[in-house]
DNA sequence: CGCCGGGTTGAGCTGAGTCAATCGACGTGG
DNA sequence: CCACGTCGATTGACTCAGCTCAACCCGGCG
């Protein structure tokens, strides 16, 4: 993780994907790296929103707090993907927080230096109305699950989702490649850590998952698949 | 609702709101009016997105299917408001059905016609963001009360919404200003049609609404706003 | 006049939350 | 290197919000 990256970084990156090699240089040269150590608070739920942040290393946690002091996990993300920009581009509040869940790296720019950025490169409009779009599609299905699932199904998909997007092979199965709690887990879905370690103590006696303090291995993602879509129960 | 409708309509749309008046007529000229009688199944869910919609008047209904038949109802629109838009610029099928519940006038544009509207108004790529990340905000929240919150509380919130977004003031209140079953409240709010019912009886005791087959009438906003907000319950 | 879509209400069940006790693994400081 | 404190996980017992099942009502429309 090199404190200064190079183009090619960028390139991974939805937001800039569809820009030639100056442009790119031209966001590079109007970023800055920074080292977020594990547990930081990198932005805080109601601070205005003043500047873009993309991962390059590590794990982001992007969580909101409800007025009575619940939280909820919007979504964890990984290198590549951007957060606080959602606000920045319509100038509100940040709506959530976002901590690293590990030791990481990322690129920020400020709000004014993104708003240059997009008038100098249009096409980076589009691809921001490409992901935000990709997010409201996926919020809408997670409502969609929330609302009409079970917490064990809605475990099952969120295990499995997990595992697809921050997965590490493990000898016997792929291992969440970051530390989680069972509290978080419940946060993810809507349910209370009792019942998550509940469900899961059940799928580690049939060989689905195994898990210990803040980890967790997927033994048997199919079977997981198949309890997140499967009609019925699965006794 | 005339056929041919003024630019000045198209400034009431958030999408066109900063354009001049030249741009405005450019996109006027490049959309088609139409009328959508009640129960019109306008967008279907899955089908390829290939036009963008403006509703210029009366209701429309947002709602998913989920894979075993139990609807969610996504959102309700009103004059102003576009939809099938985000699906056309991230060039997916549509995640929703979209169905008139009563008869409605709408504007729209092939995908192809408003991409080049787009090029050539890019200030239309702006605001585009601005919406879609305005109901990605708007979302996220709904996601945390579903996730955190008892059932009568959504669906105070709900109602209230309702009443502000398409509340008609009706003598001794505010009268939602569509026809809405329980059945289609309790999809908004992840419950059945029952508890919606038992609920809405009980405030209508208390004095909070008052209720026929399909009509809804918010007799006390404050009480119910309370509701929505306020901490504990309210015997 | 009879049907049907929407609404109401009761009775009972159960998934999941709450409360509570206990355990085990780390990490830290003496 | 050990003892202790803390944080996370586990598990049991109890409770209850809200779902399911079911019967019935009402009003508009063909």
């Amino acid at each position: 993780m090199p404190l200064t990256p190079h183009r090619s970084l960028l390139k991974t990156m939805e937001l800039f994907a569809d820009l030639d090699e100056a442009s790119l240089d031209d966001v590079l040269q109007a970023g800055h790296v920074r080292r977020l150590p594990k547990d930081m608070l990198v932005l805080a739920q109601g601070d205005p929103a003043i500047s873009c942040h993309a991962l390059i290393d590590g794990r982001i946690k992007i969580s909101q707090v409800t007025p009575d002091g619940a939280q909820v996990v919007i979504r964890y993300l990984g290198p590549g993907q951007m957060y606080g920009t959602v606000a920045v581009l319509m100038g509100i509040p940040l709506p959530a927080d976002a901590i690293a869940v590990v030791d990481s790296v990322e690129m920020h720019w400020t709000a004014a230096a993104m708003a240059e950025l997009i008038e100098r490169h249009p096409r980076i409009a589009l691809a921001s109305n490409r992901i935000t779009g990709g997010r409201l599609v996926d919020l809408q299905a997670r409502l969609r699950e929330i609302a009409t699932e079970r917490v064990d199904r809605r475990l099952a998909r969120a295990l499995a989702r997990l595992a697809e997007q921050a997965g590490r092979p493990s000898g016997d199965g792929i291992e969440i490649d970051f530390p989680i709690t069972r509290q978080e887990l419940g946060e993810m879905i809507g349910t209370t850590l009792h019942t998550v370690s509940r469900t899961l103590s059940a799928w580690e006696e049939q060989g689905i998952v195994e898990s210990s303090r803040r980890r967790i291995v997927v033994r048997d993602l199919e079977a997981l698949t198949l309890l997140a879509e499967g009609s019925a129960s699965g006794s």
